[in-house]
DNA sequence: AAAATAGTGTCTGTCAGACAGTATTCT
DNA sequence: AGAATACTGTCTGACAGACACTATTTT
């Protein structure tokens, strides 16, 4: 804050405020891709960027959101309908030209949560809102404002993490197997991953929690799983192949 | 963004907006010891935590900042003289309480720079500039708004980033020896380093360039170093001592 | 019985940590 | 010469990756 009392840059009704709004990248993993939420911009009226596909999120409402974090919550219940999703904050963009109406800074939440979970958004207009692979997203589609950029950080930093965290577990409905979740790491990572190895791996990290009946989606039935803490995933000492990342 | 045209909560003059400031924690180490950037609030006005010591940071002037990162890295320079430090985005805060006039949001940068390249606070009021070691200020001093838990969040990214990255070496002035680049690891992690594995890892992440003379600080003088990338740092495959963090 | 997938056992190369040893300068 | 510090060499235990093997279920 200011050290300066009355200073001559404290904002009020005379001073430019930038415009303040939080956006939420919502991934899961569906038909065997990991996807976003994206949801559609009006095409009517004088918002701008008409039409384009853009991150959820929108401004605070300083009355009914208690701290930055409850706002992001609000906004994914709102899209998802899911409430306890794995958030974290991923960071802020803000620039006088982001946003063609002026000064404007976001504030970015990441969420993971499984796709089984999710009620698209209810009621209104449900076809503004949709999941898009990331692969065909930041290949083919042009987003509103820096959202692009904001999407591509989203992704550095869920691949970054995966390689030495539990993250993955976020994104499958419990309970799920072992083989169920190697193969979310597999598609985040866009890469196989040793079977054994994973398993050790998995198990030794204490996270997971034996669920007693076991679940057949495939030929022979294999124990389910639920995390131990869904609050905060288990960060492994190693990352996993070190000759492949960095 | 929002997706409906001209939403009630659409902020403007009738609705309420969050206050928005940058604030910057920067570390540095002094005497053997890390330490961070503080400047004290008046104690006159009407300005909330009154002769409290604080991050340096502000509003942002719509006029003169481009960016966030901008604004950050001009506070920095108007507090430290320094124009090209390390910085890094840390997250954000905010929330309806953390500051009593209002609902406010700060976006916080971390940045790591030589304490030698510092000249504190030219001019005007510069006794009200002044580093602290972090163990102190943690220990026994109370900060204004939430700037300690800010300050805990910053030293525990730090803390971190240190086990795998070259960031203390943004700490020093060039050119360094490899045993002053150690002494900093020590210091900033609290805890001794092997000497023999220190070196190794340093050589061969391939990011120090020699510089021909060599630096007589000790009995025997050292081959001095310089970063051959300012803008960013190294990252180790694996973290120092698997035993002891996470 | 065959196919398919779950789960386990074993080997091996790599490498960080530990520590001893050598080199070069100052007093 | 001795002290102090820079720098190097060697050993060893732990462990990730690779892959072969066993177990249990469906068809």
């Amino acid at each position: 804050m200011r050290t300066k009392p009355l200073s001559p840059k404290r904002p009020g009704p005379e001073f430019p405020v930038p415009y303040t709004s939080v956006d939420v990248v919502i991934f899961t993993v569906l038909e065997d891709a990991l996807q976003v939420l994206l949801v559609q911009r009006p095409g009517d009226g004088d918002e701008p960027f008409p039409d384009c596909w853009a991150l959820p999120g929108g401004f605070i409402d300083t009355v009914v959101d208690a701290t930055l974090e409850d706002c992001a919550r609000r906004k994914l219940k709102d899209k998802t309908g899911v409430s306890s999703p794995y958030l974290e904050q991923l960071g802020s963009w803000g620039s006088a030209t982001r946003d063609p109406r002026g000064w404007s800074a976001t504030h970015v939440y990441f969420a993971l949560i499984p796709s089984k979970d999710v009620v698209l958004a209810r009621g209104a207009n449900a076809a503004d809102v949709a999941w898009f692979s990331i692969d065909k997203v930041l290949r083919e589609s042009r987003l509103a404002f820096d959202h692009r950029d904001i999407l591509q950080a989203a992704l550095e930093r869920l691949r970054s993490k995966v390689e030495y965290t539990s993250l993955p577990a976020f994104l499958l409905p419990e309970p799920f197997t072992l083989p169920q979740l190697q193969h979310v790491y597999e598609v985040v990572l866009g890469r196989a991953v040793d079977k054994s190895g994973f398993r050790t791996r998995m198990l030794s990290a204490q996270f997971l929690e034996e669920v007693g009946y076991t679940d057949g989606e495939s030929n022979r039935p294999a124990k389910g799983f639920r995390l131990a803490n869904r609050s905060a995933p288990v960060v492994f000492p190693r990352t996993f192949s070190p000759r492949g990342g960095n």
